[in-house]
DNA sequence: GTTCTAGAAC
DNA sequence: GTTCTAGAAC
């Protein structure tokens, strides 16, 4: 956030005047600890107390006051019509604004701080020290431990030959008929096109495609996402035939989720282990659009050539991206996962996850 | 002129 | 899931 003011204090009008407002009178103390003035292409960076409304509302953890050429006589440093001392200023102050920009950044260390254990829950947490001692906590994943008892333990796991009919799948004709016949006998799941059927293939013949596979075990085999939307972007996909989505998870698949959930976690700890920077999320899509239940390991960078419009971003920063810890308590305590309607979800305008909602639940 | 969006095709 | 494209919207 830049402020434009000679002043360093409310006054004024338009934006500046805004955003004293909206910061509160936290600013203006933060400030005055800083610089008591400043001149025209200069800049200083105020860091907010958590006490402000601007932190606690919007997360914004900075201020940086930035003051341009002057062109008023009735102000100090008046430019008298000199251009070119009016774009060095200029240069000036957007190099100052992007130097303490860059200090805010190049001051903020990520630091696992390794697990915890409480008597529910296992959570590894990512701790960001910032140059002005305040932390942050993100929560990269939660794992409900207690539900695994509660999973009757008969999960449809795919053996080889145990299934034959799997086998002779060849063709989407025939997929069509399996997915129609599951259909009357679930009442879930619906047609997938053929876009949609690579991972079924993969799950049902693994060994065909070893050399894509970063894991293959009887519950299910792991994989780089074909077009990863961050850094590092895993899928976990279950080797049950017939459970494709989260509207086909029933009680009898807790195990398997939570089997799923520790080998994504797997995952992310091994890139953590080579990048401790990054940040994971693990979770289901509301509505994936390809068969076999799979689980997102996704760094929450977002950094990559391949996350190109809003229905991608929104289907990793909305509802629509359904937490696996969350996934696996709905199952445990409503034996279904909660569904909401994902029309608009993938639509809607874009914004980034509410950090304070964020902090709130890591607290909780 | 550009960007956005929905639909078709794969 | 992706790419392509036409038409809408800006």
């Amino acid at each position: 956030m830049m402020v434009l003011s000679w002043q360093l204090n409310p006054g004024g009008g338009g934006v500046n005047a805004a955003i004293f407002s909206a910061a509160g009178p936290e600013l203006e103390s933060a400030t005055k600890e800083k610089v008591q003035s400043l001149s025209p292409g200069n800049a200083a960076v105020a860091p907010l107390p958590s006490s402000s409304p601007l932190f606690t509302r919007e997360c914004v953890t900075h201020v940086i006051h930035v003051v341009g050429p002057n062109m008023n006589p009735q102000r100090p440093n008046c430019l008298n019509n000199d251009y070119n001392k009016g774009c060095k200023i200029l240069q000036d102050a957007y190099t100052s604004l992007f130097e303490g920009f860059a200090s805010i950044v190049t001051n903020l260390t990520w630091q696992p701080v390794g697990k915890t254990e409480n008597l529910e829950r296992k959570s590894l947490m990512l701790q960001v020290q910032s140059n002005c001692s305040r932390n942050y906590f993100k929560k990269i994943d939660q794992k409900s431990k207690r539900d695994v008892d509660h999973g009757s333990a008969k999960s449809k796991k795919y053996k080889g030959t145990q299934d034959g009919s799997g086998l002779t799948f060849t063709d989407s004709r025939d997929e069509n008929v399996d997915s129609e016949h599951r259909r009357t006998e679930r009442s879930m799941s619906k047609a997938w096109g053929s876009w949609g059927q690579a991972p079924h293939q993969i799950v049902m013949h693994p060994e065909k495609h070893k050399d894509d596979l970063l894991e293959i075990s009887d519950d299910a085999v792991v994989l780089n996402d074909m077009y990863p939307k961050a850094q590092k972007h895993v899928l976990v996909l279950a080797r049950t035939v017939g459970l494709d989505c989260l509207a086909d998870v029933q009680k009898e698949h807790l195990q398997l989720l939570n089997k799923m959930h520790d080998v994504g976690l797997k995952w992310a700890e091994k890139f953590l282990n080579e990048n401790a920077a990054l940040v994971f999320r693990l979770g289901y899509h509301m509505e994936p659009s390809m068969r076999q239940l799979h689980l997102h390991v996704i760094s929450q960078d977002f950094q990559s050539t391949h996350l190109k419009n809003k229905k991608h971003w929104n289907s990793f920063n909305t509802t629509f991206f359904h937490d696996s810890v969350d996934v696996m308590d709905e199952i445990s305590s409503d034996g279904k996962a909660t569904l909401k309607d994902d029309d608009k979800l993938l639509s809607m305008e874009l914004r980034c996850l509410d950090v304070e909602v964020d902090l709130q639940t890591y607290r909780a």
